[in-house]
DNA sequence: CTAGGATCCTGTCAGC
DNA sequence: TGCTGACAGGATCCTA
């Protein structure tokens, strides 16, 4: 669910909490959730590589966090800061059913709740940060990509749905189900289209778009929650400010007013305009 | 090599 | 009310 928008919030807004902290205590509830064997240490810095996030610490050892579909991490310290997949859980008491691994810190505790159990913490090296096999096989970001480069990265997968393309991180990083269907749905492009039926013009366009739709909602601190959380568990307003196409489904199109309907592409819920989305290809 | 489907897991919701 | 199946903001594994 948190996709790179989400993370590089989690990032930002973690990272006034736990830089220089230490982390002293880690207390697993879910064995499959935490791979690896616990670290304590001084949080040195925090980073992201595509939708996963990496703590740094001062003794060698970094704590690799991917939220997958459902995770959500949420610091209650002085203040409390919460992002990931929205839920009410966000101003449960904590640690509630869903909370996977509790790490505690000399400023406070970061709960790291999955209801899947899909996401998971995993120690390894900070040498052997970027040899990871997920990290290593990570594409460039949208905004690190010409569009000469993502048109010559659809012509190996032209019969690939163009939305499928979207979704794998090995081709281009940092999208998810949320901002495919709003970067396609902004370039006029139907989801179903094949890869190699884009034009080097329309393949630019969408680069432009992906770009744009995830600036705009990092800039609005993700689709999840705001920077801090208050006691009546204010939300992130992208989806409800921002989002053109997603989740939108039997309301009109923003654009031309039809109505907005759901299908499914690459296996995945797909939200299209019929009018403003439709397919050249076959 | 690519493409597509099943799978991991828990919870919620629509439809009988 | 109780059951059932579909589906979920991700990624990997297996098959053809």
């Amino acid at each position: 669910m948190p996709e790179l928008p989400e993370v590089e919030t989690i990032k930002r807004g973690l990272s006034k909490f736990i830089i220089n902290k230490k982390l002293t205590r880690t207390t697993i509830l879910c064995a499959k959730s935490f791979v690896g064997t616990p670290v304590t240490g001084t949080v040195k810095a925090i980073r992201r590589f595509g939708k996963a996030l990496i703590i740094d610490l001062d003794n060698g050892k970094s704590l690799m966090i991917h939220l997958r579909m459902t995770g959500q991490l949420i610091y209650d310290g002085k203040e409390r800061f919460a992002a990931g997949h929205p839920s009410d859980n966000f101003i449960d008491k904590l640690p509630n059913r869903q909370t996977r691994v509790v790490l505690e810190f000399d400023s406070g505790s970061l709960f790291f709740n999955d209801q899947r159990k899909f996401g998971f913490i995993k120690v390894i090296d900070t040498n052997q940060v970027e040899q990871d096999a997920f990290i290593k096989k990570l594409a460039k970001e949208p905004w690190q990509m010409s569009g000469d480069e993502f048109y010559e990265k659809l012509q190996k997968h032209k019969n690939s749905p163009i939305k499928a393309v979207l979704l794998d991180q090995t081709i281009i990083c940092g999208l998810g189900n949320i901002y495919a269907d709003e970067s396609l749905f902004m370039s006029g492009i139907h989801p179903a289209t094949k890869a190699g039926s884009l034009t080097k013009k329309e393949a630019t366009v969408l680069l432009n778009m992906a770009d744009r739709a995830m600036n705009i909602s990092i800039a609005s601190g993700g689709s999840t929650m705001k920077d801090y959380v208050k006691a009546d568990g204010t939300k992130g307003d992208y989806l409800d400010k921002f989002a053109q196409i997603f989740n939108r489904t039997g309301k009109p199109c923003l654009v031309c007013g039809t109505t907005v309907e759901k299908i499914r592409v690459a296996g995945r819920g797909t939200h299209i305009c019929p009018n403003c989305q439709r397919r050249k290809d076959d």
